[in-house]
DNA sequence: GTGAAAGCGCTAACAT
DNA sequence: ATGTTAGCGCTTTCAC
């Protein structure tokens, strides 16, 4: 193995300036550094990662607990988890790819000092890792909005306003027949906090307009697609305005309106939240909200190093939607 | 920090008896033990993984390489993963998460002593990082064959038996107008390793089996499977059997058949390559090769242990295919 | 069955 | 601008 101690002898200096000289932490001359770099080359040195987390007491290692369930949109996670590990790159960070499911995985890695800093995502309203983290050295980035984020900093897209926002073009349209088809029943039931935001969201946004408010979660197989319009159409026969939050859904319910003779938009307009390229992808290319996840995972890591660089505030940043108007949404007729 | 001389303190042992109790090296007195193991509890004690990777040289931390790509089957991706990470973790190892794109992430990781092995996805025929893994002192495996493995470990699923076995099932049907839809151009062009086999499977078949051999390789987009769609209907007008080996074209293709008033299987039979649960979402049930990507993951961390262990018999394990007939396929008429 | 102590390879004072 | 050196927290001989 080439240790540090080699790079020096071979360029004949101490194993500080080899030091220095990777870290940037003091000038060296250009000679030196020429010098310290040919040896490092000729070597192929790599320092040892461990032994500068030990003497450092930091490692260039996110964490990033991804839920690597079958219920939640693959594309999605995929899409963050791409953001946060090209991005912590760009900072000579790797990223240690932890599950939901493992007990303690929080205090593992956080009290074992593997890592500088931990990204949470599919944050529960009322997640059981909050204090977890909370009690680590580490700053915590959560991808969600808790309920109480006890001073850890916080990114997503608003869901909320999202929901409000889809809701309105609808009715703005001229809709008053409409409904929600959102998240799985076990996404709702476990208050993800994306799923809470989104249906207060919607909620707040029938009342203001004054339309009836359904909603209904679908899963992700496409039996349970076709249940929640079947079940939506049972409650509003007239239904003319539909909001879509699920991927595995969408191309199910866009497939079986066209099966049952309504024609998307001049019978049924349809607006989903769905990453631009699942919405874009479509048959029928559906006017969405598009959800940035690429983006919120580089976000996350900003936060991350921000923090690490001395700042102390915890923030929320919370990614305002926009709407991109495709062919699927049209005024009642 | 709680450190291990914390624990021996409060244990009123030494630190060598507090590192035996924890890695089993030795035999402790049921009594010492017992008063170790409550000192961490009491203390929250988590070893320091820098130190024990420096003391020790190991990490129990292994890299996987993934193709965050969008070109690259995304829920075969995270099911690769995901087997990986699970696995992984039953054995107390940890992932690391690199991306294709990084020009030296293999060398960084594995001369850095970062990781104990590396299992590399997505590999191609002729791949440049097996040159690069073959200097490492750290085991690796690949997920897929290249032509020279250079003894490096290899496991995948059998694309080229897959292949064969499905278009025998379309033959042995009485089927003789057939065709098959693949991978993505881009897969194909950059050699990735199953794309060669599987096509290299096929063709075999066809020979063998006498049949026309007409291949069409279809991108991600909609209307890319649909391009190939047509240009497979083109040159084989009286199609009655299909395989596809491209989870995003799947739905597609199924919809656009069934929009030409095309039956799935009265008129055409479909049988698929994709994971069970992409297969068993469609509209109509598909007769599929279930590519058992969790458990290829999973083999390969098992195989990534029997190294670290000692063994140093490099094998390749190709896992057989498995025909599930859904309702997808029939005799022609 | 247990302890003492020598490193593992690096960083960051403290030198000059 | 560069060198010397004391740790960082752990594992593992060597010793009893």
């Amino acid at each position: 193995m080439v240790t540090i101690n080699d790079v020096a002898r071979r360029a004949g200096v101490s194993v500080s300036t080899v030091s220095y000289t990777l870290s940037g932490k003091r000038t060296i001359s250009a000679s030196t550094r020429a010098r310290v770099e040919k040896a490092i080359a000729d070597l192929g040195y790599h320092p040892h990662a461990g032994a500068r987390a030990l003497a450092s007491a930091r490692t260039n290692i996110f964490a990033l607990m991804a839920p690597l369930r079958p219920d939640v949109d693959v594309s999605v996670i995929m899409q963050f988890v791409t953001g946060v590990v090209t991005r912590a790159r760009t900072a000579d960070y790797d990223v240690l790819l932890l599950t939901q499911d493992e007990a303690d995985g929080v205090g593992r890695v956080g009290s074992g000092s593997l890592v500088d800093a931990l990204i949470l995502m599919d944050v529960e309203s009322d997640d059981p890792r909050i204090p977890q983290v909370a009690a680590l050295r580490q700053p915590t980035i959560l991808i969600g909005l808790p309920e109480d984020a006890r001073g850890v900093s916080c990114v997503d897209f608003d869901f909320e306003a999202a929901a409000r926002l889809s809701l309105r073009h609808l009715t703005a349209l001229g809709h008053r027949n409409v409904a929600l088809i959102g998240p799985p029943p076990a996404v709702i039931a476990r208050h993800t906090s994306y799923a809470d935001r989104l249906l207060r969201g919607y909620r707040a946004q029938a009342t203001h307009d004054g339309v009836g408010c359904v909603i209904e979660p679908a899963g992700t197989a496409p039996g349970e697609a076709i249940a929640a319009l079947d079940a939506v159409l049972t409650q509003v026969p007239d239904l003319t305005g539909l909001v879509v939050h699920n991927e595995a859904a969408l191309p199910v319910i866009l497939a079986s309106l066209r099966e049952r003779g309504r024609r998307v938009p001049e019978d049924i307009s349809v607006v989903a939240l769905a990453p631009a390229d699942v919405a874009d992808a479509q048959p029928v290319p559906i006017t969405a909200m598009d959800i940035p996840a690429l983006n919120i995972g580089q976000v996350a890591v900003d936060m991350a190093l921000a923090r690490l660089r001395g700042s102390d505030t915890v923030e929320t940043r919370l990614i305002a939607p926009t709407l991109h108007e495709r062919s699927s949404t049209a005024p009642p007729r």
